[in-house]
DNA sequence: CCGCACAATGACAAGGATTCTCAATAACGG
DNA sequence: CCGTTATTGAGAATCCTTGTCATTGTGCGG
């Protein structure tokens, strides 16, 4: 079983690369659309399911919306994510918090956290 | 406009009380029919979005997998979550953490934070 | 270079979750 | 009780995601 390189699975590769934030198979969509006008929708849910898959790029979660993605490089450079509740974009913040371990009951066994800050984002506030 | 109180809505409160934990449209269209077995779907997921807008209960987003929900009161008592990569239920877990200001980039207003701590649950544990 | 094998694609069908529509029901004030 | 009308339940419709399959094109061997 080989792995061939196509352009569609680059693009995607790039759009996740150069966006800087969380995106959803749509907005990866849209944009892998102006460097390759035929890639089809199809084509990037296979693609972003297999690199996740594969542990090559990390889902977050938003209530109420579709999963966005980002590159596991990013997510590996241990960050969280910040939703603005205006324009509902999702932004990268570093940092993190500890003594987590000391919130779970007894038993219960901790492999990883995810945290989501939420407000208004620097543009939104600027209006 | 008034407001009429049904056996519907009421099981529906009552699921989400005796829950302890977040649960999804699903599981409490599941559990409402013990209770009043000609419930439909569709008043689940009506009930439950107007309990949302109104606040009345909180959204909890898991990657890949349907909305969670739980009561506000219970949210009010701040608190977060716990999922189970093994049996993909959702815990209440007390506690919080702080200095979360501090996280953000200059411009951006804090409102909320959500934390989903995950691993494995204590009955998956035992197993 | 050329051609073959088969991984990957794109268009469309299919599936699952959620919302919408609407006639029938039932809560509640009179 | 009665009438008004909020609410319900069933099904259609919609949105998001996955599956199917004939076609395309990558990567390798000749
Ligand atoms: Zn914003
Ligand atoms: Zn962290
Ligand atoms: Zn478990
Ligand atoms: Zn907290």
């Amino acid at each position: 079983m080989e792995t061939r390189r196509t352009k569609q699975q680059q693009s995607i590769r790039e759009v996740l690369a150069e966006a800087g934030r969380p995106m959803s198979v749509q907005e990866v969509f849209d944009a892998a659309l102006t460097s390759v006008p035929t890639i089809g929708l199809s084509t990037v849910y296979r693609t972003i399911r297999r690199l996740a898959e594969q542990g090559e790029i990390a889902a977050v979660a938003v209530p109420g919306q579709p999963d966005r993605y980002e590159l596991a490089d990013v997510a590996a450079t241990h960050h969280h994510h910040f939703h603005c509740t205006e324009c509902d974009r999702v932004f990268d913040v570093r940092g993190c918090v500890g003594g987590l371990d000391r919130m779970l009951p007894p038993g219960f066994k901790l492999r990883g956290h995810e945290l989501t800050l939420s407000g208004v984002c620097g543009g939104c506030a600027a209006r």
